[in-house]
DNA sequence: CGACCTCCATACGGCTGCGTATGGTCCGAC
DNA sequence: GTCGGACCATACGCAGCCGTATGGAGGTCG
């Protein structure tokens, strides 16, 4: 008989985007998920729209967190090649990920996924570039890795492509480093 | 004051989806979107349901015809670079095949959504093969470049990727036939 | 112990979408 | 011209979700 905060909600709030979309985030379903009534959430948010934000911020927060624990790895190979392993194998975050990408209608939720994208994109750039490569060609690398990568969710999600995870690490590995 | 068909219905759908994503292929708007009542769409429709599959049908059949008509390029390069300017420039068939992919949860929808994206590959691959390429190595490059093409359009929708289409196809144009 | 604050349950009204029922209009067949 | 079928409008009941109102249980502090 725990009481709830509203990072709980958030989380909460994340698991029902991941298994069913921006939609599956409504009031009554992610109470019921948590085992409360909306009593409960009205006290903690004005609104079905500050959970939606509340989400948005709490995942943003974490991607961040993942960024600063990679930055503790001094080699930059073996650093892409842990960044590409949590890639691969968290399948919620990717599933947020690309749920975020599909609700961009939304203009929060665009907001958050361009932005997040964006840091991931810089700090591998960066990762990339510190391998020795120049920031132009790095960058241009990175960038046709990302793509590859979420089309290759997307491709996965379709029942197509079938690789395990360690050769798709790999795969991305090569294709970032210059194989 | 032209009377409908299920056609008509379908293709409003598709519409509806390209701009909202399944939940905005509903009865009601769909039928303001066509000026009608919902007792014009339950005349040619059993249910929800049923404009669900008939706009995939609709969907699937629209992307054969245009397979068969590239399929009338004699040159394997002209064919190639005819289908990819089609795909960079049609904004609404991209749009559906997106949603689609994000839609997938919906057994009918990744069911279709599985068939279609097969068969373009499998048309691409035949394609690639026909330059002169090994079956293997075609098949690779252009699983590598579809995957490309869905992240591409993912970042494109987050306003992340500025590249303008030709650029886009050329570049697409080189992966897939070897740079 | 009692006043108070935190967290939650229940009950309600409103909106939107689904599906049904029923009746209306137009148009060709005879 | 009337009869039947194709196509559509209107009205209704039902369900899910939003947001509000109100009150109740449990802990805290004087």
């Amino acid at each position: 008989m725990v009481k709830l905060n509203a990072d709980d909600w958030a989380r909460a709030a994340l698991a029902a985007l991941a298994e069913g979309g921006l939609a599956a985030v409504a009031v009554e379903p992610v109470a019921v998920r948590l085992g409360v009534s909306k009593g409960s959430f009205y006290w903690h948010f004005a609104n079905r729209r500050a959970l939606v934000e509340a989400a948005l911020a709490f995942w943003e927060r974490e991607t961040e967190q993942i960024i600063q624990n990679l930055e503790k790895i001094p080699d930059p190979r073996e650093r892409l090649r842990t960044l590409l392993e949590l890639a691969f194998a968290d399948a919620m975050e990717a599933a947020v990920s690309f749920r975020l990408i599909s609700e961009a209608d939304d203009p929060s939720v665009a907001e958050v996924a361009r932005r997040v994208n964006e840091r991931r994109l810089a700090f591998m750039t960066a990762t990339v570039a510190e391998t020795g490569i120049g920031d132009e060609a790095a960058e241009r690398r990175v960038l046709a890795g990302y793509a590859s990568y979420l089309g290759v969710a997307a491709l996965r999600r379709l029942g197509i492509m079938h690789e395990d995870t360690a050769a798709l690490v790999n795969l991305a590995l090569a294709e970032l480093l210059g194989e």
